[in-house]
DNA sequence: AGAATCACCTATCGCCGTTAGGTTGTCAAC
DNA sequence: GTTGACAACCTAACGGCGATAGGTGATTCT
């Protein structure tokens, strides 16, 4: 039980940093995060962080793992309900519901970055999984293309960024999201009763 | 008659700038070009583009207008048909493939840049005469709504980006922007006959 | 012919991510 | 209780970036 009392201090710290680095991004937008800022921000100097992050681009892959992991949590959160649609619906708004809650988070999630970021297989694994159970709940609802799962994202991106930027069109793109999900429910229900 | 001799070498020095900067962003996408790499590209040193572009941002101003003013010509280029709607899904269409030609292209056209890049107000006003288009020829159709112009534009970048990276899903998202389109166009004629 | 200005140049600045290499404090092993 | 390993920093510096300062010949205008 008494795990690694050195390594827990260090997982701990690497946390701290990556919260941090949330902050700042928070204020100024994912790509304006500069490490010799957020070293200021953890009160250390700027090539200290490279004890934590082998690059920048390892920062923002450990920002990416964890926004992805509380995506999973937030959609681990959500009741299935009886009906598919409902629920598939349930977590799309959830989804938009979380990535509008920061510009960055958004950015971050939908890997508008810097050039060249590439996550690594683990977090992208999160990313996977959290990306796994919306398509999951599209499965359960009958819509299984890759172009049919691309477009719902699309549209939830859309919606997204029509509430990032307080445009009176928000409900009205929520009101096409719905509408997108249930033609392309019914397709896939009038699809498998042929 | 015989415009300034001066100034019309330099905004052809400046049109072959813009042009080089195009190549390079094709290659290299929009963001990684340096303007080092662009000053050997039209052989002068770095510091000289100065005589040129005010600043970096300045360079993708010009760009910006650029790609605007060729998707003008292409939206002229458009016969408009009889059928409102049917005239909308050409300028949809072309206004997709367009941006499809390159990646570059379409990140400059959607102002997917480097932070902080803002057009000025010139460059504005010709991306809004090609927005303005395709805005007249929705209005035309019926399509109204700034949500759901919104939409329309927002699925048109969705394709855009699913042919970019060669998704089997193109042929998917060409039909379900269709679908969007009918179902706004249906929508607003239905209201006005109330 | 002389003045103005254009079209470049070199040198340098400050900021960025990154690397090298040193110093101090903690902590387990003997 | 000393010793040695290693964690957790530090300072100094590199190369590349956008941007600025200031200079120099060639071209153009008067």
């Amino acid at each position: 039980m008494p795990v690694n009392k050195v390594a827990h201090r260090r997982d701990a710290k690497i946390a701290s940093i990556v919260e941090a680095a949330w902050g700042l991004a928070r204020e100024n937008g994912i790509q304006l995060v500069s490490l010799r800022d957020l070293a200021k921000e953890v009160g250390m100097q700027q090539p200290s962080l490279y004890a934590y992050f082998d690059s920048k681009n390892a920062l923002y892959d450990a920002m990416f793992a964890d926004g992805n992991r509380q995506l999973l949590d937030v959609l681990s959160a959500i009741d299935d309900q009886a009906d598919p649609r409902a629920t598939l619906k349930a977590y799309l708004g959830a989804f938009a519901d979380f990535a509008t809650a920061d510009p960055a988070r958004n950015s971050l999630l939908f890997r508008r970055l810097l050039p060249g970021f590439e996550p690594t297989s683990e977090s992208y694994a999160v990313a996977q999984e959290a990306l796994g159970r919306v398509v999951a709940v599209m499965n359960a609802a009958g819509v299984t293309d890759p172009g049919d799962i691309d477009c719902l994202v699309a549209m939830t991106a859309g919606l997204i960024e029509a509430q990032l930027s307080n445009e009176p069109a928000g409900d009205r793109w929520l009101r096409h999201l719905d509408r997108m999900t249930d033609l392309l429910v019914d397709d896939a229900t009038e699809r498998n009763h042929r």
